[in-house]
RNA sequence: GCUGCUGUAGCUCAGUGGUAGAGCACUUCCUUGGUAAGGAAGAGGUCAUGGGUUCAAGUCCCAUCAGCAGCUCCA
């Protein structure tokens, strides 16, 4: 055995971790949780003999060894996973009938999914609790044993687990052996490691109730998922809980309707269909003319595009009908179009008798349209693309889901050359995806949004520096917004697998390019082999936003698929033609996530820059109101948005106010200022500056917006 | 889409089968003030929608729609 500090040790096989552990002291024993043999981790108490067959080898044949406790990451899900064991236990002792399916870790915390004949509510959770205390109490060992496949069978059996006996024929039929973990009456089919005894678990709390299915497939029997957390310590679960509120706090929709930034109302306008405020507006227009701004500086091209298109195109780009189900439905020239598509639809689910079709024939006579060439007797495929002739014919429009079709027909329109590559073309391109019901949530997920899209359209040698300037763009726009804490997830494609478009060379030369510009960067990132889509590898920003919650922002992605489906050429030196890379790229991502994101980010409270209302002026009375104008006339004249509040109240009711509005900056003004052309300047942070004259006002609120200062500061009571 | 929970004033929420409520916001009036809430009056409702049970339904039952949480999905 070799440990972390490089001491090597010799034991015989029967020998656990926790022997070693004790070896070296009483105290390091106790607080032992799990351990780490050549980078797997493993009950403290598994004789490393009898592990030892299972691992990887290190390369001089050592086995490397690490004790967790409660201070090392990998300890905390082995605690959970345990947790979540106590948990299945005491169900089963408050409940009849329990079939327990699979209780894993989750991010943060667990959840174990059961099938039992009556609801469980919140209203259950204490008592839950209360016997997960006293099983947690008693300290009993968490037991590891081996049973061969039948043995382990008839033991579920016996114990009338029904969905662990099938998981053993299904999910485990590649197993010969399975462990099982026995704690006092409670034994489970369990692959493992866990604490050594229930004792570790020093703060438990059941979160949720929620529904779920035997193996995450709706077509199976329904369970109920109960979630829930553990620590190590009642203060982290404290912490833990307090993160939780501080997210609620910070929820973007709340926040969205009490500062008046965006509103949704799915009754009257549509689910999921965003109508952006004036004050969310003012957000959007300031984060959009940074980005236009900089994007025409670093050498991109603006272009528009209309927000539909023939749905041709999109089956051309590969889009129409694959992704039919988050596209909403196609808009038709005719009546008969919308007939006619359903029609196809059903001849292909075959859900299409002989009379449904005779009425479908009847009802597109009564509308004024033939089919001649559409003969009963035809094959379903024939059938179908009779009837897609028709729709040639006759124009058939979809909301468009993405920007990019458009964009190559914009490279399609004229004649290129090598010489006008690397081709940058940007839009603030509005898509459209029916997303499922379930998904849609606030501004981060909606069914219409504003991808700040661009497709740079170049050869093989430019990607690498395409990527690298794409790279330091998009490090630059989230420095600018104050989001320092982040990494790079580089997508890609799985070596054993075929599905890939474009040749084994062009991948190889991309992944490397995008590999290397990374590591030149001195980024964070890490390889996901396998992430990649078909159509090429890419490089996905997750942001860490203040309170450590993780946010899928910018993206980065290389494309063979499209530049071969539309076919597009550019004129090379050779005179040959030649076809180009694609890459799509989005910094925000969406406008609408972007933001709702940054409402999160900021808890509402934007910096100077960034801020829908960065200066209100109040007067101190009605007497002052006329001043208060006039100075409300010079900020704005210094590009500064600012409001002036007229309303009848005391100036302590309008601070107050202007407060809660989280309005960076506050001018009174009363006589005093009156006379000496001053105003009295509060910051939003700070409180109250004192008089200045208002070009020095400017002058300083000026700057912090050039400056784009981010305070990250937020006082919300 | 699936499972569970929820739907009452612009917002946050009370409401026991028997007359629809509060706070904030809003309107009007009084108050004219110096760094986080001055006072008074008023207006605002098809209790999500559609059925059912009942002498009587915001309240109980069913369905639909929508929201929330989770699951599944995400070009």
């Amino acid at each position: 055995m070799r440990l972390p500090d490089g001491a090597t040790q010799t034991h015989p096989g029967h020998t656990t971790s926790m022997d070693i552990a004790t070896g070296i002291s009483e105290g390091l024993a106790r607080s032992v949780v799990a351990a780490e043999v050549n980078g797997k981790v493993i009950d403290a108490d598994r004789p490393l003999g009898e592990v030892a067959p299972e691992l990887s080898k290190s390369a001089d044949g050592e086995l490397d060894l690490r004790l967790l406790t409660s201070r090392d990451s990998e300890s905390l899900d082995v605690l959970r996973h345990s947790a979540a064991h106590v948990m299945a236990r005491a169900v089963m002792r408050l409940y009849d009938g329990v079939s327990l399916a699979f209780g894993p870790t989750t991010e943060g915390g667990f959840y174990y999914d059961f099938d039992v004949n009556v609801p469980i509510s919140e209203e259950d959770f204490p008592k839950i609790e209360a016997e997960m205390k006293k099983i947690i109490k008693d300290k009993e060992p968490f037991e590891r044993f081996l049973l061969d496949r039948d043995e382990a069978r008839k033991l579920c059996d016996d114990l009338d687990q029904d969905l662990k006996v099938e998981h053993i024929d299904t999910g485990l039929a590649e197993h010969a052996t399975v462990s099982f973990y026995r704690q006092g009456e409670f034994v489970d089919l369990c692959r493992g490691p866990h604490i050594p005894d229930a004792g570790k678990i020093k703060a438990i709390k059941l979160m949720s109730v929620a529904g779920s299915h035997w193996k995450g497939d709706v077509k199976n029997r329904p369970l109920q998922r109960l979630y829930g957390t553990a620590f190590f310590d009642k203060k982290e679960l404290k912490q833990y809980l307090h993160q939780l509120e501080e997210a609620k706090r910070r929820d973007h929709r709340v926040l969205g309707r009490q500062h008046g930034l965006f509103a949704i109302n799915p009754d009257e306008v549509g689910q999921g269909l965003c109508l952006w405020l004036p004050k969310g507006a003012r957000v959007r227009v300031t984060l959009e003319d940074f980005l236009r701004k900089e994007l025409l500086q670093r050498g991109y091209d603006p272009v528009y595009s209309p927000h539909i298109g023939r749905v041709e195109l999109y089956e051309t780009s590969g889009h129409f009908p694959y992704y039919r189900d988050s596209q909403f439905a196609p808009l038709f020239g005719t009546e008969v179009g919308g007939l006619l598509d359903a029609w196809s639809n059903r001849l292909e689910d075959g859900s299409l008798d002989s009379d449904g079709e005779d009425k479908l024939m009847a009802a597109i006579e009564a509308l004024g349209v033939e089919l001649p060439n559409y003969k009963l007797s035809m094959s379903v495929e024939d059938k179908r693309r009779v009837l897609h002739d028709w729709q040639l014919a006759n124009e058939r429009y979809l909301l468009k889901p993405m920007n990019c079709p458009h964009h190559c027909h914009i490279f399609k329109a004229q004649a290129r050359s090598y010489r006008q590559l690397p081709l940058r073309l940007f839009e603030f391109g509005t898509v459209y995806r029916h997303e499922q019901t379930g998904e849609l949530n606030g501004m981060l997920r909606v069914r219409g949004l504003t991808q700040d899209d661009a497709h740079i359209f170049c050869t093989s040698d430019q990607v690498e520096e395409e990527f690298r300037a794409t790279i330091e763009l998009t490090k630059f726009v989230l420095q600018s917004v104050g989001l320092d804490d982040y990494r790079v997830q580089l997508s890609l494609r799985d070596p054993d697998s075929s599905k890939y478009v474009g040749s084994e060379d062009q991948w190889d030369a991309a992944e490397g390019a995008l590999r290397g510009v990374l590591e030149q960067s001195g980024m964070n990132f890490n390889e996901e082999p396998g992430e990649a889509a078909f159509y090429g590898p890419k490089a996905d920003f997750m942001v860490r936003d203040c309170i450590g919650r993780s946010w899928q922002l910018g993206t980065v992605q290389l494309d063979y698929n499209l530049p071969e489906r539309f076919k597009l050429e550019y004129n090379g030196k050779d005179n040959q033609a030649h076809r180009p890379v694609m890459i799509h790229r989005a910094p925000f991502g969406s406008l609408e996530r972007f933001t709702g994101m940054l409402i999160e980010h900021f808890a509402g409270a934007f910096p100077m820059w960034l801020s829908p209302e960065q200066v209100r002026v109040l007067p101190l009375s009605d007497k002052s109101l006329e001043y208060a104008v006039a100075v409300a006339k010079q900020l704005d004249e210094a590009g500064l948005k600012v409001t002036v509040d007229s309303s009848g109240g005391k100036v302590q009711a309008k601070i107050r106010n202007a407060q809660l509005d989280l309005v960076n900056y506050m001018a009174v003004v009363g006589p005093k200022e009156a006379e000496t052309g001053q105003i009295a300047l509060r910051d939003r942070i700070d409180g109250d500056l004192g008089s200045m004259p208002i070009a020095q006002a400017v002058a300083r609120l000026t700057e912090e917006v050039k400056n784009r200062t981010v305070r990250q500061a937020v006082k919300v009571e």
